[in-house]
DNA sequence: AGCCTTCTTGTACGTTTGTATAGCATACTG
DNA sequence: CAGTATGCTATACAAACGTACAAGAAGGCT
């Protein structure tokens, strides 16, 4: 794991991804201005057009930067013991990551579910990582030997993914539905694939 | 069911309206200009404001459509046998509602998705309706009764749009895995509230 | 016929958008 | 210390945006 630093301590350089990444999250890529993400980063929009170019540009290192948080997270387990142990701590590693940053969740949740544009080009990306935890996985025998390498990677993905971008879903329908957000009868979502 | 009525048929406030449904769906409001929907329905801007004064007020209006497409697909089922068939049956309609506007279908994601901002209103409206059958069956006695209706409502909303947000997510990834589109295999997503 | 409401167009205005560029400040290098 | 690359601001510009408004076209009503 890489050390957990303030914003201000950051170059301005990625202090302005991380704030456009906050912003691609909670309003997508149109509704964040060049100039809206340079006032949140505390910089003037000539300084995210010097270092980027264009937004297009900032766009793809944010996301970049996304699809890296997840390479990292399953980088950071040591790969010794089980294949079986390590796939389960990789999975816990990711989940951790998820965890501590929101808006990597946020912005997967957009780009997958919209699914129009460019952006398939995350979950392109996002898919390739699965499969070579699959392959990998599948070297140790550990993996489903009748099933085809694309499907175990789709479960695979699935199962990362389902739940994270669909409980919002649920969590917004109870909170109107007037339920206590610590109630042990709320509802949580369970993604399968078959 | 009403009759399907070829674009040309309609008013020009229908095409609109229709339009803008389009566009909203596949780029979202953000990216929809007034300009482009007018465009795209065979008139000008001037008429679109005409008719509905502000952007805000065509997407409310278009919203109120898509909520009107499955309130109308409920009560296209008569209410008689028993409640558990009536139940099915709306299923059943609104699946096919849904099979039949696929834009529809991108709006809702589109706006599940949003989570932030007007669109929760959508959410609420749907889970509206829903409630509406819980409360219907539970007066037939055909639901859980040891169930709160908040939490069977979930269920009920879970169940019909999870897979329909997910399923393009594994589509997708299907696809870029080089996957036929016909092949029995294709993974198929199931939902499931506890 | 004339009138009045509704539909429709064309044009214009002020804002905000992404991008370009000129210039100042800062910091490293020889 | 001079020089030069780099970080950063300020200003400008064309395009696209939502909206406003005046004027014409069409069609029903008396």
């Amino acid at each position: 794991m890489t050390q957990a630093a303030p914003q201000r301590d950051l170059t301005a350089r990625a202090r302005i991804r991380n704030t456009a990444l906050t912003r691609f999250a909670n309003t997508g890529v149109e509704g964040a201005s060049m100039r809206r993400i340079a006032a949140d980063a505390g910089v003037t929009v000539g300084l995210v057009v010097h270092h980027f170019g264009t937004k297009e540009r900032l766009r793809e290192e944010v996301e970049t930067y996304v699809v890296d948080q997840f390479a990292e997270a399953i980088a950071s387990v040591p790969v010794e013991g089980l294949a079986r142990d390590v796939a389960r701590e990789r999975n816990r590693a990711v989940a951790e990551m998820l965890a501590q940053q929101p808006d990597v969740v946020t912005y997967v949740r957009r780009a997958v579910l919209g699914l129009s544009g460019p952006d398939d080009d995350l979950l392109r990306r996002l898919a390739e990582l699965a499969a070579e935890e699959v392959a990998r996985a599948r070297a140790y025998g550990v993996a489903d030997t009748d099933r085809r390498d694309s499907i175990q990677t789709i479960r695979t993905m699935t199962r990362q993914l389902g739940q994270l971008l669909l409980q919002p879903m649920i969590d917004s329908m109870w909170e109107q539905l007037g339920g206590d957000d610590l109630d042990p009868d709320k509802p949580t979502l369970v993604v399968r694939v078959e």
